[in-house]
DNA sequence: CCCATCTGGTCAGAGATCTTTTCAGAATCA
DNA sequence: TGATTCTGAAAAGATCTCTGACCAGATGGG
C-alpha cells in the first residue's frame, strides 16, 4: 500500500481524478435523469470507476449528492458574496440586479446544476434535508445582514428582514428553476429585473 | 362478486372508507416521515388495510402521493380562487393580503400538508414532476390573469406578469414551508403582509 | 339457528433492484 | 518477474413491490 506512480500520475492525482470524474458523472446523471437514476452502478459506469474504488472515495450514494450540491451552492454563494462586495458603493437597484445576475449565472446557467440544486436535492432524506436547510440559513443570514446594513445606511426604520429574505430566496430559486427549464423563453436580464423590483420593495426604503 | 352490505355499509361506502383511511395514513406518514418511509407495507399497516386491498384501490405507491398532493393543492387553489372572488371589489392590498392568508391557511396550517406539498412531492419521478408542474402552471395562469385584469382596471401599462407570478409563487411557497416548520416564530399575518408588499410591487401600479 | 357465501386480512413468496464486499485478472511499474 | 493498482464481474444481503393462497369473521337466505 505504497503510493507509487501509476499511469504517469501520483496516488493523490489519481485519487483526485477519480473523484473529479465521479462528481462530473454525478452532476450529469442527477441533473438529467434525476437522483433516483443515479445508482452506484450507473455512477461508476459513467465515471469509468469500479464500485470498489467508489466506496473508497465516498461513503455512499448520498454523499455524492451532498458533494455535488455543495459544489454548486458554494459557487452560487461565492458569486453572490463577491457581487455584493464588488457593488458595495453602487445604487441599490444596480446592486441587486448585478447580484441576482451573478448568483443565477453561477447556479442556473447549467440546466443540470439548476436541477440538482432546486429539485433533486429536495426531500431526499433527513440528512440531505439538514444540509440543504443549513445552506439556506446561511444565505438568509447574508441577505438579512446586507438588508440591515443598507437600511442603516439610508437611515430607514429598522425592521425584521428575515421574512423578506426568505421570500426573496424562494422567488429567486423558483425563477432559477423555470429559467433553467426554458432559458430562451425568459431572458436572464428580465428575471434579474423582476427580482430587483421585488427586492427593492422587500428592503423598502 | 355482488355488492351486498357488510358491517352495516354498502360496498361503495366500505371502499370509500378504505381509500379515506389510506389517504389519511399517507398524509401522516409522508408528512412526518417522508415519502421514502411511506412504503406500501407501512401505509397499509397504518391504515389497517391489507396490501391486497391496497392494490385494488391504488395502482401503486406513487398514486397515493399524487392523490394526497392533489387533495392539498386543490384545496389551496380553491381557497385562493374563492378569496380572490370574494374580495374582487376591495383595495389591492387588502385583496392580496386576504388571498395569501386564505391560501396558506389551507395549505400550510397543517405541517404535514406543507411538507407534502412543498418538500416531499419535489423531484420524485418524471410523472410526479409533471403533475406538480401542471398545478403550478395553473396557479401561474390564475395570477397572470388576475394581474392583467387589475392592471387593466387601474389602466396601468400592460406588461408580462408571468415572471412576476412565478416569483410570487416561489416566495409564497418558501415562506409557507418555513412557516409550517416554526409557526410560532413567524405569525401568518406577518407572512401575508410581507407577500403583500412584494405582490404590490410585482403587479406595480 | 345454520351454513353457503362474501369480504378482507394475514402470510408467504416470486421477482426486481440496490448496496456493499469480495475476487480474479488485466494493466502498470520497479 | 513480481508487486502494485485498479477494473469488471460476481456474490451476498437487504429491501420493496406486487401476487396468490389461505383463513377468520360477518351476513343473509333457508
Amino acid at each position: 500500500m505504497g503510493d507509487r506512480r501509476y499511469g504517469g500520475r501520483s496516488a493523490q492525482q489519481r485519487r483526485g481524478d477519480r473523484r473529479e470524474r465521479l462528481l462530473e458523472a454525478a452532476l450529469d446523471l442527477i441533473g438529467t435523469q434525476g437522483y433516483a437514476a443515479a445508482t452506484v452502478g450507473a455512477l461508476c459506469g459513467a465515471a469509468g470507476v469500479s464500485t470498489r474504488t467508489f466506496y473508497e472515495e465516498f461513503g455512499g450514494r448520498e454523499d455524492v449528492l451532498l458533494a455535488v450540491h455543495d459544489q454548486i451552492t458554494a459557487a452560487g454563494f461565492a458569486a453572490l458574496t463577491d457581487a455584493l462586495a464588488a457593488t458595495a458603493s453602487e445604487q441599490l437597484h444596480a446592486r441587486i440586479h448585478r447580484s441576482v445576475h451573478a448568483y443565477l449565472g453561477a447556479v442556473a446557467s447549467d440546466t443540470r446544476q439548476a436541477r440538482v440544486a432546486f429539485v433533486e436535492v429536495v426531500g431526499v432524506s433527513p440528512r440531505v434535508e439538514r444540509h440543504r436547510l443549513a445552506w439556506r440559513r446561511r444565505i438568509i443570514g447574508l441577505l438579512e445582514t446586507e438588508a440591515a446594513a443598507t437600511a442603516h445606511r439610508v437611515s430607514s426604520p429598522r425592521r425584521d428582514f428575515r421574512i423578506a429574505a426568505i421570500a426573496l430566496i424562494g422567488a429567486v430559486n423558483e425563477l432559477g428553476h423555470h429559467w433553467s427549464l426554458q432559458p430562451e423563453a425568459m431572458p436572464l436580464d428580465a428575471v434579474a429585473t423582476e427580482i430587483t423590483r421585488l427586492a427593492a420593495a422587500a428592503f423598502a426604503l
